[in-house]
DNA sequence: CGGGCTCTTGATACGCCTCAATGCCCGTGG
DNA sequence: CCACGGGCATTGAGGCGTATCAAGAGCCCG
């Protein structure tokens, strides 16, 4: 079941459009494709909420009855195997947008992981929408190609990377993420455990932690917190991730 | 640099829409969305090509200048190491619509596995004919999401599924590729190297052939030559590749 | 008939997983 | 205030699955 649906949680409000002039995951969105007058179309079929922690919101196999815009918080996007084995496929952040099933069903679950705001948009009405404004439309056709190639560089990596490369790339992926502009930063906030992380490294949460213990005496990174991560030698890891230290 | 471009092989004809009327691909790819109308105003900015096995047609970092759609044949789409450890991250046969790249330039490579047959359109030719048509560009943003769902299903796969449920389910996705409309065949081709299987898979050639091996001791496969396999206990292969037997 | 390729099979090695114990942090309640 | 408990992270010891290395078989094609 849909468990958003089961408690609605809706922090709806009047003013829509308003609020989506004043949205911060605004110029990060698809919400950035239309002008003013379009977007308060946007905005209209759209309905906003919060989710706790722990919530989860898509499951997998249910009918795809809605899209989502993140607005605020982390959620993770997953694959689960019927012996619990999970495959988390990627976590969406503010203006990730959600739910680009094919067909009739999702094809993976969503999982709030920290305190999330969405936007929610029932795919009938975005679909009309879609139909309206080209704009939107090419939006969504650039933002699936922009997952596949994130989707193509995962496979590299669970295929063909070893641990240490696999967490390499994970921490510069972060880094990129959180400063989108290469505005290279030092320090990243993780907010997911280690589970999280072995789960979208198809590792093992000891392996995360063996791996990060091995960087910091190496003097590569420093974690002041579990969930604070500084990248001291971030060219080093650079060129981990990408493959080029062979046995080191 | 763009193997094709050097030597085009092009085998154009200069009545590029009956050909499309006539093409064995036309109803299972993008072309299919159009009327015949539409379809002539496609055809004008396509160039047919045949190429030879081996042909490397796209190279990963180049600028991405054209699509592709192949008519016959099948292709593989891979990224590559530094070190030479590669990932193919799916096939395409007949039908496939490839170039899907965002931004300027490919973000991966792709290869004839064996001789195949392509469309080739210009990048801009197609954008500006996107425009017009709206039903090819619901068409492409179909075709992109379905690609991201087959990804999805494949960092499971590469992340979390065994070495045997991995080879299972390449199996049961060759059946499917070859009889689209769950038409139960029981013997598939392999067009495709033990080596390219493995580097689909994320394992060896060794592990690859070991496990067809065990497969054909234990009468779930048949394997009257290498490229040809016959599932004799398809059930079984189901069950295995979505992870219901644990330890089998 | 030889050369090269792919595929198969065996022996061994190693990277990561599994299992287990401990430490740390933090919220809770006595 | 501190004792207690539960989650999460870390660290160690040992095992397993797949990789690596190596040899031989089958096949195509000249």
């Amino acid at each position: 079941m849909i468990v958003s649906r089961a408690r609605p949680l809706v922090v709806g409000d009047a003013f829509g459009h308003a609020a989506c002039a004043e949205c911060d995951a605004r110029t990060v969105s698809v919400c950035d494709a239309l002008d003013t007058a379009d977007l308060s179309r946007l905005a209209a079929v759209a309905a906003q909420r919060s989710l706790e922690k722990g919530r989860v919101f898509i499951e997998e196999g249910e009918k795809a009855a809605d899209f989502f815009n993140i607005t605020a918080g982390t959620v993770k996007l997953f694959k689960l195997l019927p012996d619990g084995r999970q495959q988390i496929t990627g976590f969406a952040g503010p203006g990730y947008f959600l739910g680009l099933a094919v067909g009739e069903t999702y094809a993976f679950s969503a999982e709030a992981i920290e305190p999330v705001r969405l936007c929610r948009f029932s795919r009938p009405r975005l679909y009309a929408l879609m139909h309206d404004l080209p704009a939107l439309e090419a939006r969504l056709l650039q933002t699936a190609c922009n997952e596949l190639v994130t989707a193509q560089e995962q496979m590299l990596l669970l295929g063909r990377k070893t641990a240490r490369e696999r967490v390499a790339s994970f921490l510069l992926l972060r880094a990129a993420a959180a400063a989108p502009c290469s505005h290279r930063q030092t320090e990243i906030r993780l907010p997911m455990t280690r589970a999280e992380i072995a789960d979208y490294l198809g590792l093992t949460i000891e392996t995360i932690s063996r791996v990060l213990s091995r960087f910091r005496a190496d003097k590569r990174i420093d974690l002041p917190t579990p969930d604070r991560v500084i990248l001291t030698d971030r060219p080093w890891l650079e060129d981990l991730a990408a493959g080029n230290l062979e046995h080191v």
